[in-house]
Formats: C-alpha cells, sequence, structure tokens
DNA sequence: TATTGTTATACTCTATAACTATA
DNA sequence: TATAGTTATAGAGTATAACAATA
C-alpha cells in the first residue's frame, strides 16, 4: 500500500471493529442499533414527528417504525398523536427510555475506551477533537 | 448528545461521507468498490489463490468471483491456474491494471484531501497516523 | 390536493449450501 | 477424501412505491 492505506478502508475497518464490540452491549441491553441510536437523538431533544426524526439520525423514515413501535411497547419512548394536528407523533423519552440510554452510552464509552487504549490521553483528545470538527452529523 | 456524539456513528458518518465522495472517482475509471480493493490488494503483493485474496481484503472468496472475471476480461489482472496445483488460480496485476490502480489511487487521496481540507498539515499528520496505529488491516 | 405515518414490494448486498474440477 | 473455485439459493438490510388517515 505504498505509505499507508486508504483513508476510507481505514475508517471503514475501524468502524466495523467497533460495531463489533459494541454488538453484544447493544444486546445485553435488547436494543438494536438503530434503536439506540433513535433513544440517543431523543435524549438530545423531543421530535415532533418521525420524518424528523428519521432525518436527524439519516434513516429512511420507513426503516425506523418498526424500531419505534418495539421501544414504545417497552415503554422507553412515548409516542402521541399531536392535539393540532394528528397526522403528526410527538416523540420522547420517557423516564425509564433516558435510564437505559444513559446505562448503554456509558457502556459504550468504555469499548470505545478499550479501542483507543492504546493512545496517549493527549492523542485521544486530538483524535476526538478531529472527528467532531470533520463530522458533519455534529449539530 | 451532551459531550460529543458516540465514536462509531462520528465514524460512520465519516466512511459515508467519504464514500459518496469516491463513488464517482471509482464510476469514472469504470471500477467497483471492491474492484478498487482487489487491485489495491494485489498492487501491494500477488496472491497465490483467491481465497487468500479475500481473507487478505475481508471478503467473502464468493463476493468477489464477479469482480474477478470483469478485472480479467478488462486485461487489468492476470488469473492462472498453477502449473503445479491446477486447482488454485494464480492472481496478479498486469501492467494496464497498475496504471489504472495508481491513477484511481491519485483520485481517491484527491479527494481525501478535500474531506480534511480544515486541518491544519499537523493535524491532518496525526490524525492519519493515530488512524494507522488504530488499523487492524495495517500489516 | 398535500402531508404523516404505515404497509407492501422490490432491490442490493452478503452469507450458506450445493456443485465441479482437481488433488 | 479433501480443497479451490464456482454457481445457486436464501437471508438481512435497505429503498421505492402504494395506501390510509388527516389536514
Amino acid at each position: 500500500m505504498a505509505d499507508r492505506p486508504d483513508l476510507a478502508a481505514m475508517m471503514a475497518r475501524l468502524t466495523r471493529v467497533l460495531m463489533n464490540a459494541e454488538r453484544p452491549v447493544l444486546e445485553s441491553h435488547g436494543v438494536s442499533m438503530w434503536g439506540y441510536v433513535v433513544l440517543s437523538a431523543l435524549a438530545d431533544e423531543p421530535m415532533r414527528t418521525q420524518a424528523a426524526l428519521a432525518r436527524a439520525i439519516g434513516a429512511d423514515k420507513t426503516r425506523i417504525i418498526a424500531d419505534l413501535d418495539d421501544l414504545q411497547e417497552r415503554g422507553l419512548i412515548e409516542r402521541e398523536p399531536d392535539p393540532a394536528d394528528r397526522r403528526v407523533r410527538l416523540l420522547r423519552l420517557t423516564a425509564a427510555g433516558r435510564k437505559l440510554h444513559q446505562a448503554v452510552r456509558t457502556a459504550i464509552r468504555a469499548e470505545e475506551e478499550r479501542l483507543l487504549a492504546g493512545l496517549t490521553s493527549a492523542q485521544k483528545q486530538l483524535f476526538l477533537r478531529i472527528l467532531q470538527d470533520l463530522d458533519p452529523g455534529t449539530r
């Protein structure tokens, strides 16, 4: 590879490693990847429509419906028709949902720390800062 | 997201952005993503079996066959039975294949530069270095 | 008529299993 | 019988299109 592998190749491999490490964490809490992403978005701020939520997390609106069904059945999110416009569903975390999200997030942070364990604390900070700067999803 | 988005979320988003930016580059050279990955691996070193190549690039052996067919038909790789064991196929780039790989790689490096344009040269170097250190694919 | 959410369908990608040809 | 490569089949994930409810 001459000097270094392609950036996309390295990023894709690392993403896969991370996701593989996090899968058991998610499973142990009984939540799917998209379920966790939904919880994260709603932990950030409640949403007025499912379409807005889907857009916020970069998913298709049809793709998150099953996850919303599941999260709602388990009492992790509330999803009630807006009285002012009964087509839209107001979405927000329940107390249980917020608690679960925080628990999963803490466990995931621990996995991230494991992946970055070889870096000095200065390198770690710099790496994360650069990623945030490049990240189009950081609002 | 409290302090920062999850690492996996940032990595996945960035990977997607990169791949979207690179897709037109690959298309303009008439090569698929896996085709380019194959060319990259063979540019690194010839392979004695397709299974070894598949393993090297993290793909299933059945998944790369169509790409190998295509690359061979276009004279970009050689793929001849080993006289010593006619079950295995010896794989290597042709001169044309090496030339195409270098052209695509150069174009992809340009896209990478665009993504990283906001960073100082020191940040850029550090970022790439850290990625290489974390990358399990760096042999 | 336009929009939100939902369901149904199709398409892409990948993995698994079955087959051939060599050894 | 075991292995490399190939083809065929099935499964998961995703996107597209059609539909029902509401405005």
